[in-house]
DNA sequence: TACTTATTTAGCTAAATGACTAAGTAATGT
DNA sequence: ACATTACTTAGTCATTTAGCTAAATAAGTA
């Protein structure tokens, strides 16, 4: 049950709940388009998805400076939590309205992200 | 959404779960039960139980002064998640733990467990 | 090699949380 | 009517948590 736990914990927060139904709509999504999606620093959308590895529900994989998120089952056992859990976000506003989001958001190359992240305007010229 | 986080939120502490994993396994449990479960104050205990409520997972019912229990499923639809949940109580050695001190707990008569939980030592003679 | 960039970690602050004690409420017993 | 009892709520304290900034780390570029 201490997976359980460390299970609810890692979901018991509105920014990381939104993190993991963002991944199930995505195969994978890169740090910068997450931290675009719930509009924090980088560093706490670091600290949550850390978090959210610890408990085994989200993945990374490493290309180059790039970190690319995916979502995982932590244990073969959670699959029917994990399909009942995307049912319950296929049911939500709130959840399609991220993903209408989402839409936007990786219509930009990472790399625009970053730079509007920095606050750095447009293209340098 | 804002239910799932509730929910989620309500499960996301180990005291708050064993209470869960416990009502799952009788029909329904007083206070005082729960709070020798637990081992904390009856104010304590009395907390969380109002968390559980408030997030749909148990509902009460008043005999006089004594307030049972009971474990209910928040919505219709969060019968699979909640199936899922015991069947991950049923492989936990933690909840099998609890519910062997339950199998004593419930051989005592509730006024006996108060008096315990009030520093009353013994029957009154 | 030095600089830039994407991400992570450390430290700080404010807010939230869980346990306690004390006080309060409602039901029961005398 | 008063005292007792089973619980609930308020307030406090210690701990935890989530966001920030600043610094650090590692990869890529010039």
């Amino acid at each position: 049950m201490k997976m359980l736990l460390t299970v609810f914990k890692a979901l018991a927060d509105s920014n990381r709940l939104r993190i993991i139904a963002a991944l199930t709509q995505y195969d994978e999504l890169c740090a910068t388009q997450i931290i675009e999606l719930l509009q924090v620093k980088g560093a706490s959308a670091s600290r949550q998805l850390g978090i959210l590895m610890s408990a085994g529900l989200v993945e990374s994989r490493r290309d180059g400076r790039w970190v690319y998120y995916s979502f995982q089952a932590p244990q073969s056992d959670y699959k029917s939590f994990i399909e009942w859990m995307k049912a319950e976000f296929e049911k939500s506003a709130l959840v399609q309205q991220d993903i209408k989001l989402l839409e936007g958001i990786t219509k930009y190359a990472p790399e625009e992200l970053c730079r509007r992240q920095r606050g750095i305007k447009c293209c340098p010229v």
